[in-house]
This record gives C-alpha cells, sequence and structure tokens, in this order.
RNA sequence: GCCGUCGUAGCUUAGCGGUAAAGCACCUCGUUGGUAACGAGGAGAUCAUGGGUUCAAUCCCCAUCGACGGCUCCA
C-alpha cells in the first residue's frame, strides 16, 4: 500500500530544514538563514549570525520545531519576479546573492510554513506535519559556498525519519559507529597511534598493527607477482626539478611539503609515486617488445595537508599506496584494466566488501581529446566485459585523463573510496616517454596509474571498522592465545604456544596470576579468535578446549587438530 | 588554515579561587581458581604549555600547542 501523499524522505528532510530556518527565525532573528538542503540521513541549515548556537539552543531549537512540526502547517509555493524576490530578501544579503543568480529560464519560487517564507526551489512535505521524527545532531563551522574566502556560516545538523522507530535506528547506527571508530579501536587493541610528539597525521604502526600490514602487504604483492608486476623501489625525496617537469609543483604544489635545502639545491618530499617510476621507464630505450611494463611499489609519500582537515588514519600526511604504474600502447588499455579490474575484486573479496561499485569519471568535455576518448572506452570495455556494477561521473576525471575510482560499503553500510585507476598521457608527453615500435620509429606509451587498497592507513582504518576491531584469523595480529587454568598447567599450555609458533601461528601465552574468567574477558576484549583453555583434563587428554570469537559452544580437541584446523582455516583467508 | 567544543594519572572520568579524587590498567603479596572482572596493598598528576588577574589559579582572562565536530580537498 503505498500513501501518494507520503514524503520522499529527501522531501521530508528539506522540510525539516525550512522548519529548523522558521525555529530560528523566532527564538533567533538576527541570524540570516543562507541555504538549507536535504544531505544523506538529514539535512543541515546554515545561518550567519555572530553568536555561535550552544547545545542550549540546539535543544530549544529543538522543542520551538517540535511546536511548528506540531502545528501541521501547509508548505505553500508561489512563484514570483527576480525583483520580487530581492525585495522580500532585502535584508539578507545571501538569499538576494541566490535570487541574482538563479537562470533567466527558471521560475523563482518562495515557500512559506506559517510565518517563515523561504527562497526555494521546492521539493517539500506538504504540510510540517509530514515530518515524523527528528533530531537537531551538531553545529559547526563553514564557509558561504564553501569557500574560505567568504564569511564564515553556523551550520546547525539535523537528522529527520518517518518515525521515531526510524530515528531510533538511526541513532544505534551512529553509535554503533562510534564503537567502530578506528582511532578508539587502535588504541584499545594497540594496532597504531599518532604522536603529539613527531606531529599530526604521521603514523607509528605499532606490533600488532605491523603485523596485520604486512599481511595486507604479502596479499597485495602476491597478486602483482601473478600479474608480471615487477617491484621497484623509489627515494622519498628528489630534486625539486623533477617535480617541475612532472607539473606537480604547478598542479599539486599546494599539498606538498616545502623545500628541503641542501647545499643550495632543493628538494622536495615526494607527494607521489609516478615521476620515480617514470624516470626508471627512461632510464633507458624500451622497446615495444617490453610492454606494458608495469612497475609496482609500496611507496610511501608525503602530502601537506591543514591541520584541521587530519582524521585518525584516513586523513593523514604521510601514507603508503600500493601503488603501480603501468606503461602501455593504447590498445594494451583495456586488457591492462581487465587485469585490475580482476585484481581489485580479488582484494575485495578477501578483505569481505560484498558491496561495491566502480565509478568511471570522464574528463570535462571542454577538454576532451581524442586520447580521452581512447582511453574511456577502453575502460568503459572492460567493465562492461567484467560485468561489474558501475556508475558514470561526466567531467569528474582526473586533470591528466578518465578515472576509475573503487567503492565499497563496510559492514554496517558505510561508503568507502579505496583505491583509483587513471589513465595519464600527460605525463609521458611531459617526460617525452618513448618506446621503439615495430615500424622502427619512436612513440609515446600511454601510462595508467593504479593503487587498489589506495594508502595502507587508510585501508587499515577502513578494514578495523569494517571488521570492528575482529580481524579473521588470517589477518589477526594474535590467533590464539593459550590460557592455562591455573599454574600446575603453565609448561603444557607453554608446549601447546611453542607447537602453534613452530607451525606458523601467531599464539600467545597468557601467564597472568588471574582466574579463568578474567582472562578469558581480557583476550575477548581483545577480539582474539581463538582462546584455547588448558585445565587438568586438556594436560592429561594432551587437548585444548577451545573458545572462539563469536561461538557459543566450547570443543575440546587434541592439538594436532586444532593445528589443522587453524591451517584450514587460514589458508582459506577466514 | 577557518568556525565551534574540549585538554585533570597509561585509559575513562569527578572536582573546583585555598596547590587534587575514583574506576580500569600497572607493580607487589596472598590465592591455584573450568570459560566475560578473586582479595589486599603499592606506585602513578609540575591539572597541555606560556603569560596575565589575585593574598592565593587546575579553576578566571589572553596566547600557543594538541584532540574532536564541520568547512575545502582527496588516497
Amino acid at each position: 500500500m503505498v500513501d501518494d501523499s507520503r514524503p520522499s524522505l529527501a522531501e521530508l528532510r528539506h522540510t525539516a530544514a525550512h522548519v529548523l530556518a522558521y525555529a530560528v527565525q523566532d527564538l533567533f532573528p538576527e541570524a540570516k538563514p543562507t541555504i538549507g538542503p536535504a544531505i544523506e540521513n538529514g539535512f543541515y541549515y546554515d545561518f550567519d549570525r555572530a553568536e555561535p548556537f550552544t547545545p542550549d539552543d540546539l535543544e530549544r531549537l529543538e522543542r520551538r520545531m517540535a511546536e511548528i512540526v506540531a502545528a501541521d502547517y501547509p508548505m505553500t509555493g508561489r512563484e514570483v519576479t527576480r525583483d520580487g524576490a530581492i525585495a522580500e530578501f532585502a535584508a539578507n544579503p545571501y538569499k538576494v546573492e541566490m535570487a541574482r543568480e538563479i537562470p533567466e529560464n527558471q521560475p523563482i519560487t518562495l515557500y512559506t510554513i506559517g510565518e517563515f517564507t523561504d527562497l526555494c526551489r521546492g521539493g517539500h512535505a506538504q504540510s510540517t506535519g509530514g515530518i515524523g521524527a527528528f533530531k537537531l545532531t551538531n553545529v559547526a563551522g563553514s564557509y558561504w559556498r564553501g569557500d574560505e574566502h567568504k564569511p564564515m556560516l553556523q551550520r546547525i545538523y539535523g537528522t529527520a525519519w518517518y518515525d521515531r522507530e526510524e530515528l531510533e535506528a538511526y541513532l544505534a547506527r551512529l553509535e554503533e559507529a562510534r564503537r567502530r571508530d578506528h582511532r578508539k579501536l587502535g588504541a584499545e587493541l594497540d594496532l597504531f597511534s599518532i604522536e603529539e610528539q613527531a606531529g599530526g597525521g604521521l603514523v607509528f604502526w605499532h606490533p600488532k598493527g605491523a603485523i596485520v600490514r604486512g599481511i595486507i602487504e604479502n596479499f597485495i604483492r602476491e597478486g602483482l607477482r601473478e600479474r608480471g608486476y615487477q617491484p621497484v623501489v623509489t627515494p622519498h625525496i628528489a630534486h625539486e626539478r623533477l617535480y617541475e617537469i612532472s607539473g606537480h609543483l604547478d598542479n599539486f604544489g599546494e599539498n606538498m611539503f616545502g623545500p628541503l635545502e641542501v647545499e643550495g639545491q632543493r628538494f622536495r618530499l615526494k607527494p607521489m609515486n609516478c615521476p620515480g617510476h617514470i624516470l626508471i621507464y627512461k632510464d633507458r630505450l624500451r622497446s615495444y617488445r617490453e610492454l606494458p611494463l608495469r612497475f609496482s611499489e609500496f611507496g610511501t609519500v608525503y602530502r601537506f595537508e591543514r591541520s584541521g582537515v587530519l582524521h585518525g588514519l584516513n586523513r593523514v600526511r604521510g601514507f603508503t599506496q600500493d601503488d603501480a604504474h603501468l606503461f602501455c600502447m593504447p590498445d594494451q588499455l583495456q586488457h591492462e584494466f581487465e587485469q585490475t579490474l580482476d585484481e581489485a575484486l580479488r582484494l575485495m573479496k578477501a578483505f569481505d566488501f560484498v558491496d561495491f561499485q566502480y565509478v568511471l569519471s570522464t574528463r570535462a568535455p571542454e577538454d576532451r581529446g581524442e586520447t580521452d576518448a581512447v582511453a574511456e572506452a577502453a575502460i568503459r570495455n572492460a567493465l562492461e566485459r567484467s560485468g561489474l556494477p558501475f556508475d558514470v561521473d561526466e567531467g569528474g576525471g582526473a586533470f591528466y585523463g578518465p578515472k576509475l575510482d573503487i567503492n565499497v560499503r563496510d559492514a554496517i553500510g558505510r561508503p568507502w573510496q579505496l583505491g583509483t585507476v587513471q589513465v595519464d598521457f600527460i605525463l609521458p608527453a611531459r617526460f617525452e616517454l618513448k618506446y621503439r615500435a615495430a615500424d622502427g620509429q619512436d612513440h609515446q606509451p600511454v601510462m595508467i596509474h593504479r593503487a587498489l587498497a589506495g594508502s595502507l592507513e587508510r585501508f587499515f582504518g577502513i578494514l578495523i571498522e569494517h571488521y570492528g576491531g575482529a580481524f579473521p584469523a588470517w589477518l589477526a595480529p594474535v590467533q590464539a592465545v593459550v590460557t592455562p587454568i591455573s599454574e600446575h598447567e603453565m609448561g603444557y599450555a607453554r608446549e601447546v604456544v611453542n607447537r602453534l609458533e613452530k607451525a606458523g601461528f601467531r599464539a600467545q601465552l597468557d601467564e597472568s596470576n588471574e582466574k579463568l574468567g578474567y582472562k578469558i574477558r581480557h583476550w575477548k576484549t581483545q577480539k582474539v579468535p581463538y582462546i584455547l583453555v588448558a585445565g587438568k583434563r586438556e594436560v592429561e587428554d594432551g587437548t585444548v578446549n577451545i573458545n572462539q570469537r563469536g561461538i557459543e559452544e566450547k570443543r575440546t580437541v587434541s592439538i594436532d587438530s586444532f593445528v589443522e584446523e587453524l591451517k584450514t582455516v587460514v589458508e582459506a583467508r577466514r
């Protein structure tokens, strides 16, 4: 049964934004409303007001909004002339600016609820009563039109749903996201830290995090080797002229760390690995017989990010990409893309990303050249042949060519961008790359930049949240903990640990002087997949009692069969 | 960088114009316990840093640094 009068969620949220602005108009008449759209999960509204909104203000606004919703004011629209709109909002320069900028051929409309009228394109619930359940969530600064040279506004965020149940479910999801926050789990599980004394955005991988990283790297390396990539290693700093030639200084300069002066020469920390790989390509004459040439590197790059944008492992100043650059002939592009898509799929499967999507971003029509058309066709064909889901973002490509992004949703449905695959005709031209073709002439190769996991730091952060810190056994920093029930079984427990370590597993002995319940709790909170308990009975039988993460029933098995079981699990990457 | 909020022991937090308190974690001792917290004791804090106001500042004011929520950008 579909109720036609029921607004879409976006309409409902957009209406909630109006209601918020109405409440602000009532309680804070000096605040000038600017823009207030619906967004994923809710809405926001930006106001120009000298005083900040406090949490207390939000509560008052919520109460006033509830009254407006309860009053069930109808949403009425009317069309006005441009001058009419400008006159209506004479006291609000933002609305005037918007009214001025509405294209000639578009109608200018005003929408009213109760005593509040807003300049608005439309798309609302029929009345304010259509908002089922809402909550104001936070206040934040924002710039008018997102431009830091324009006035700073205050943004109030809210969320809105059809009913209270949905709202509660959403708030529970937020809570779940907080529980999984990689910054919190990173500290609790001793995986990594960011040290104040070293500076923001620089990641210290602790032993447990580094183990996981090593496993991820090995997994990626294996795939690269099978697909004919050759590992290379390039320096972290290079003479500034390298980045002048590559164009990074011009195009990416504001994200680069400043120069290091040595003996009058200026060096730069590398922001990307491509120039280095290009130098290796260029070091000698290349034959078409060598192509495609595939150089891979876990390349650590440094990028200047403004302090305010740093965020855990997601946004850092130094990170390592699972980077590679392919040098090929244009007619090899499609094949390389197909291979890359296969590899991306292998990666996502291994790390349990079942919901993913590719986004093909084409170059803006005005700078799209003949070569871009070739590249786009290659990517499109590869995508179509793979049968994998993809979207197209027209004009969203990099400045040097079309690109393909790999987007995944994690275990609780949040979207993340992993790697990206980009076709580049510009760098080969800038560096005058060549290969000797069958016709004896020199031709220019095409480059593909590709990183699948993207940044290992960010990928790790995503994995921590995806798994909620409970890494599957093949990834877990500690795969099994052996705990004796009392001191009497300590020797036996130590033996079991040795057996496991000899078999190549990451095992640990619990030597603490605590009761079993305490130890179980401790290792559960550490999210260890297998806790092996050894008491008198187990010592006598040469067994261990398995308390397995996520499984209520306990099992007693021989040490040999546990080793076999774990071997199977790890080999299957479970 | 900008706007806002916040910095008290390793962590989570209490307190407040008269120089600090708890739980967890840690250490020691007792205990040898069968599947998510055994008991007792101990150690641990120039209350982020630097200035200012005051007889007196962890508390009030200013600045700096850092964290968090956003704005912008992207891996």
